[in-house]
RNA sequence: GGCGGCGUACCCAAGUGGCUAAGGGAGAGGUCUGCAAAACCUUUAUGCAGCGGUUCAAAUCCGCUCGCCGCCUCCA
């Protein structure tokens, strides 16, 4: 398979370090607000890597680190009046909820930076040793001027971006660039006894201690935002490469941002949407559809019209399901073969080569989504043909589980249709139980059976103003829920 | 100022040298239906921002122009 690297800015092939073994490592996110659609992007990426390397059959082992010590953290603590690590709690238990919601697995690690101070301290002071590091007042600096490679990552030198100016200087660093691996803490702050007196980690350094103590001095993936290229990531290779001497990391991945009219989502610019507010409004499932409907290095622009679309599109998947199911619950003794079954027949033969090349091409989602979405198609004309036999519900057979397959590597379609229609309902905030709907179409019946056309319009007007379609079929009305 | 990316139909979005440019939504027409809905079929880019160039062959490579965005500061 191919993965971009950032590094090389290319497509390379992936081998990975150990044959067979798969190690990845994700920056989280830090717990000091509510997470939004920018964050649950990255966390169902990441995810569904994990997900289709496993469903390859590598063994695969997954870090995702919290940031559960930084000012942020600190600044958040003063204003709601608690301690920084009630902070940290609050809003690691909000993220959990929300990507249980978004279908985001556990990692296989999820270490904190406080957890990891004594390891953070080795480092820095291996680093301090070997003449990368000084201390100054009491806080250590990673001087960047010594580590040749430094810029690689995000393709810039030195020179530019000090001439770039926009960085703080601080005279106490020997390079405005140098940044920070242990900060001194001010009375009063969250502290940790070190070898320079009472501190806190820097940013930086934490995901350098828990990737290397969980997956080794090099190991293949390293991914997050990609915001975090410069400076989080390129200070991590400058830290890690020079503390161990070896290469940090083989394939750095980073997937784009959200969008909103075109701007970047973001803290500061105040236009972001929280998961919560989304989730009030949309289905979890649709979120996650619309997060793997693009690419994941492309920005995606985020609207209500775009989620609602993505609810319409699941709602073809589920509506042809049930179609599938209501096929295979048939009685069909008699052989008859479909007008489509030579066509079906060969599609169900190339579809999952075709699903793993889509994802082997740098997890191409959306063309896989879109690969999904012709056998949908394909299936629903093959069952417009009538089909019946033993020939027939094998083929239907064959492709409902190949649709579960791929369906679980993306971790989507994984409901049943009654499932996702009642959590319609809910997110739509229909007035109505599934009881009042069925009985409102015992009565349509009752009133198509004496041709009562008139009233039975009217109850099916009735429902569509409340968001209920009905379809009537040969064998019953069935209801859905407008997207 | 430095570095990087993007511009594909009415909208979203795959496609990075070679079969008829995926898929979804929206629109139009049709099949089906009591009428609908769903589903299916047909239809909507001789063309991929524009202009040049390389090549037997380019949306795809190169150059220039226009437009948009990102990073260079915390940020998924």
């Amino acid at each position: 398979m191919r993965i971009y690297n950032t590094l090389t800015g290319k497509k390379e092939e992936f081998i990975p370090v150990a044959e067979g073994k798969v190690g990845m490592y994700a920056c989280g996110v830090t717990v000091y607000d509510h997470c939004h659609i920018g964050h649950a992007r990255s966390a169902v990426v990441f995810d569904v890597m994990r997900r289709y390397m496993i469903h390859k059959g590598y063994l695969f082992k997954y870090i995702r680190n919290f940031t559960d010590i930084d000012d942020k953290i600190i600044n958040r603590a003063k204003q709601e009046g608690i301690s920084w690590n009630a902070v940290a709690k609050k809003y690691t238990d909000e993220y959990y909820q929300d990507m249980d919601r978004l279908g985001v697995g556990r990692a296989d690690v999820e270490p904190k930076a406080t957890d990891h101070i004594s390891e953070i301290i080795g480092i820095v002071k291996g680093l301090v040793d070997k003449g990368y590091a000084y201390e100054v007042d009491r806080s250590v600096y990673f001087e960047v001027g010594k580590f040749p490679g430094y810029g690689k990552l995000s393709k810039r030198d030195l020179e530019d971006m000090v001439a770039g100016a926009r960085v703080e200087v601080d005279e106490r660093k020997r390079n405005p660039m140098d940044f920070a691996l242990w900060k001194a803490s001010k009375e009063g702050e969250p502290s940790w006894d070190s070898p320079w007196g009472p501190g806190r980690p820097g940013w930086h350094i934490e995901c350098t201690a828990m990737s290397i103590k969980h997956l080794g001095e090099t190991f293949d993936i390293h991914g997050g935002g990609a915001d975090l290229i410069f400076p989080h990531h390129e200070n991590e290779i400058a830290q890690s490469e020079a503390y161990t001497g070896k290469p940090f990391v083989k394939y750095w991945v980073h997937n784009g941002f959200i969008t909103v009219d075109k701007e970047k989502m973001s803290k500061s610019l105040g236009n972001f949407f929280t998961i919560q507010e989304i989730l009030n409004k949309f289905d979890a499932e649709a979120v996650r559809f619309f997060l793997l409907s693009t690419h994941y290095r492309s920005p995606i622009e985020f609207s209500d019209e775009q989620l609602r679309e993505a609810e319409v599109s699941i709602d073809r998947y589920y509506t042809t399901l049930l179609r599938i199911r209501d096929f295979l619950s048939q009685e069909s003794e008699k052989e008859k073969a479909g007008p489509d079954e030579k066509a079906l027949d060969e599609m169900l033969a190339k579809f999952l080569d075709r699903f793993k090349e889509a994802m082997d091409d740098d997890f191409n989602t959306a063309l896989a989504i879109g690969i999904i979405y012709e056998l949908v198609r394909m299936l629903n004309k093959y069952m417009d043909g009538r089909p019946s036999g033993k020939k027939a519900v094998e083929l239907i057979k064959k492709a409902d589980e190949m649709l579960r397959e791929t369906g679980n590597v993306l971790n989507l379609f994984h409901r049943t249709p009654e499932e996702w229609y009642r959590a319609l309902m809910a997110v739509k905030e229909i007035g109505l139980t599934e009881d009042d709907i069925l009985a409102r179409i015992g009565e349509r019946k009752a009133a198509r059976e004496r041709k009562d056309w008139a009233e039975a319009d009217r109850i099916r007007k009735e429902l569509e103003e409340k968001g209920i379609l009905l379809e009537d079929r040969k064998d019953g009305t069935g209801w859905k829920v407008r997207v």
